[in-house]
Formats: C-alpha cells, sequence, structure tokens
DNA sequence: AAGATTATGTTATAAAATTACATGAATTAG
DNA sequence: CTAATTCATGTAATTTTATAACATAATCTT
C-alpha cells in the first residue's frame, strides 16, 4: 500500500489556503468551488488549487472522493497510517463519513494478494442516505 | 442496495452500438473513445453515448470505473445480483480485473449497518500493478 | 556562485459531462 | 383508431473538470 509522504514542516502559502477553506468546510469541495471561495486570497487560476492540492493529497491531509470528483479535509487527528479508507457519502446532504475498518482493510489486502494484485491506491465510497436522512425521508 | 432494472428484451440501436463497442475493447473506454470508435457507425454526439451509458449501467450490463471516467462490460455471464464489485485496475497494462468478493460485501454491509447509511451504490477500485506487470517490474 | 529543485503565475487547451431544445417512434388509454 | 404519454433520438451550446506549455522567482545544495 501507499505511504503517504512525510510531512512537510509547514505548508506552502497555496497549501494553506486551500487547506483552510477544505477544514472550514462542512462538505467536499471541488477544485472549481475552491478556485471561486479563494479568489480574494489572491488565487487566480485552476493549476493553482490543483498544485495545492495533489500535494496535500500526497501528504494524506486531503482526500479526493472520486465518485464525485471533489476534495475533503482528512478528520482524523494523525493522517499518516490510514492506508485504506472508505467514504460514506450522504446525496441528501452531501456530508461525508470518513471509516477506517481493519478488517475492510485485511479483506482487500487479501484479495489483491490471491490475484498478485500490488495495490498502490484503494478507493472506497459508498453513496447512499445518512442515518438523518434516511429517517427524513 | 440498488437492484439492476430487468434487462430489456431487446437493446436500442445506441445501446447496441455501444455494447457492441465495449465488449470488443480489452480494457475500459471513456465516453469521448467510444464516441471516436462509434463516428462511422453514425454517432456524432457525446450525449448519445452517454445516454446508452446510462441505460447500460443501469442494466449492469456496464460498470462505471470513478478512479479513470471510463466504462467497461461486465464479463459475469449473469451480470444481475452483483451488489458489491471491486475492479482492481492495473496502471501498466490497463487491464481491469473484477472481483465479486462476498466476505468484502459483509464487511461492507456490516459497516453501512453500523453507521446507519443506507448504501445506494458502492465503489471499490484497487489502483496498481498486476501480477503479469509486477513481475516485469 | 553555479546548479538543482521547488513553488509560483499565467494563458491556452483538452477532456468529461450536462442543459436545453427539437423531432420521431412506440405504447397505451380513452 | 386516435390522442396522449412515454421513450429513444439528434443537435448545438455550454459547463465543469483537468492538464499542457511556458515563464519567473525562491530555496536548497555543494
Amino acid at each position: 500500500m501507499a505511504h503517504p509522504s512525510p510531512l512537510p514542516l509547514e505548508l506552502t502559502k497555496n497549501q494553506t489556503l486551500v487547506m483552510g477553506a477544505l477544514s472550514k468546510s462542512r462538505g467536499p469541495l471541488s477544485a472549481y468551488s475552491l478556485l471561486d471561495l479563494l479568489r480574494d486570497e489572491g488565487l487566480r487560476a485552476p493549476l493553482q488549487v490543483y498544485r495545492a492540492l495533489d500535494k496535500l493529497v500526497e501528504f494524506g491531509m486531503v482526500h479526493r472522493l472520486e465518485s464525485l470528483n471533489a476534495f475533503v479535509a482528512c478528520r482524523h487527528p494523525d493522517c499518516e497510517g490510514h492506508a485504506s479508507i472508505a467514504f460514506a457519502i450522504c446525496e441528501a446532504c452531501g456530508t461525508v463519513e470518513e471509516i477506517t475498518d481493519p478488517s475492510l482493510a485485511r479483506r482487500l489486502n487479501a484479495i489483491a494478494k490471491e490475484f498478485s494484485f500490488a495495490v498502490k491506491k484503494s478507493t472506497i465510497e459508498l453513496r447512499g442516505l445518512c442515518a438523518a436522512c434516511h429517517e427524513a425521508g
């Protein structure tokens, strides 16, 4: 499994801006939403956001949600070492639950081994309704 | 878990074209690759492909790979009833292994239950190197 | 100080997906 | 049978997401 790069002592200016916006956000944000949010702070082009996001993902501080083309700040106190993370994405309210489950990770590793597949990155995303929205009906 | 729609007696013209192209393909294809492949057969606009793909996915005959923005024909003899499917995507040769693992599905269901999350669709994608490419180094 | 690496800024472009609108074919309700 | 509804199609325009190419500045290395 891929390991995150070691955390840098401090983030660069653009990385700080993007990380800040994601941390404040209630839910996931797309790169272009981030750009809109950060125009006043000086960001002007998509690449500035994408480059910051690339690094933050590399550091393990941000996760990319493939089924949403969007990004969330990692909510774990220690972002490192969570090789297999699953996300439960509520299609009603947009909240994202971050789930680390050792048993799930083990099963996935076992499957990979069975197929002699060398996993670099795993994506596990559940789309549906969170408890609250499911109740609300 | 979401169930596929019942299979229609026969596919429409565009659905047939798209399904044919995907079935012949060695690996996954993007919507625009499909469009290029099918221009000679009369397809002219992205929407024609996307609409066919939507239906084929709904029927469970085609799977969408979120991490690739691409589509693969289901390789299972009976496409129905495979609620939880994982894909192992080789980043070297592009092949996609389709994996159905009951134990993995059970674990995922257990997690969803634990969070009272009503799953509509699950995405499980492993990116890495297949046995052959891993060997080749 | 020279060379390498890393971050930045900017423009343009590519790739992926959808909106809006119009038409034709098939199904079915009256 | 025919009107009404549904479903598939066709086309143009646009939106959203992501990258390529090029230039400059800052930092680190030796």
